[in-house]
DNA sequence: ATGCCTTATTTCATAAGA
């Protein structure tokens, strides 16, 4: 199984590249986040001649996730258990059973900066994400939780840690929110870079940071350990960051041998 | 650089992103 994450940042300005991507890269489930559209808007006629099925979740303007599957998708659930808000909660979750694995595209919130409201929703939703996997895990040998954390892992993870000294994405109650994701039995599956020494997957559009490499690796893929263990590649697509009308986000792709008694039953 | 791009919308200005 060949199993996707990618922040398109609006779906249906990036049909052209989805398509294509798709195209090119076959991927048999994708997690989509930051659709920016509503469930009703989501271009499903773009994405149901290459063979997926699809299960949106969506706000409108801001948010919104999406699984894409060629390989079947039941169980859909949208949102987490006890879902803090913003106060209303957003759409930045939906899980999913594809082809054996169960999957979840999670788009977890911002936060703005150390200190803000949204730093605490960030930090309470992902408690939230928490407790849903910890439901769930018991029950779903291969699993995986994939999408944009807005969390570098490690200083290693962006591309200078002076420039975020003081700024989200790098603080130690946000990196042990996913210290203790791991806890519950996950894995970080950490993709090759197709090109320099780190496998960024955010790059901000300004400045030509892309061009210097200026980036973060918060697009994450979290895998149970059994399916973890069955990964045989994971790399960054930085080859879909390049060019025009690119996200600001790059695919990260994981393919998994299933065969070896992954999957339950 | 506290906004250097890009997005969708209550559009020719704003809010949000990380």
């Amino acid at each position: 199984m060949r199993l996707a994450t990618w922040n398109v940042n609006s779906v249906t300005a990036r049909v052209p590249r989805l398509v294509d991507w798709l195209s090119a890269t076959r991927p048999d489930v994708v997690c989509l986040q930051e659709t920016k559209c509503s469930a009703d808007a989501f271009p499903y006629d773009a994405v149901r001649p290459l063979g997926y099925e699809v299960a949106a979740h969506g706000d409108g303007r801001w948010n919104g996730v999406a699984l894409l599957s060629r390989v079947g998708i039941t169980d859909v659930t949208r949102g987490l258990r006890d879902e803090p808000g913003f106060p209303a909660p957003e759409a930045r979750a939906i899980g999913a059973t594809c082809g054996g694995v169960r999957v979840w595209s999670v788009y977890v919130p911002n936060g703005r900066e150390p200190g803000h409201d949204h730093y605490a929703y960030k930090l309470a939703w992902l408690t939230a994400l928490r407790d849903t996997m910890a439901a769930e895990l018991p029950g779903h040998p291969a699993y995986a939780v994939c999408g944009d954390f807005n969390v570098a892992p490690s200083d290693d993870d962006v591309w200078d840690p002076s420039v975020f000294v003081g700024s989200t994405h790098v603080t130690a109650p946000e990196r042990e929110a996913l210290a203790e994701l791991l806890a519950l039995g996950l894995r970080d599956v950490v993709p090759r870079p197709l090109k320099y020494d780190r496998p960024f997957t955010y790059w901000d559009y300004r400045a030509g940071m892309f061009h210097r490499n200026e980036g973060m690796r918060i697009d994450l893929v979290y895998a149970s350990e059994p399916l973890a263990d069955a990964v045989t590649d994971a790399y960054v697509d930085r080859e879909a960051r390049k060019g025009k009308g690119p996200s600001d986000h790059a695919p990260v792709v994981v393919d998994v041998d299933l065969a070896e008694g992954v999957l339950p039953g």
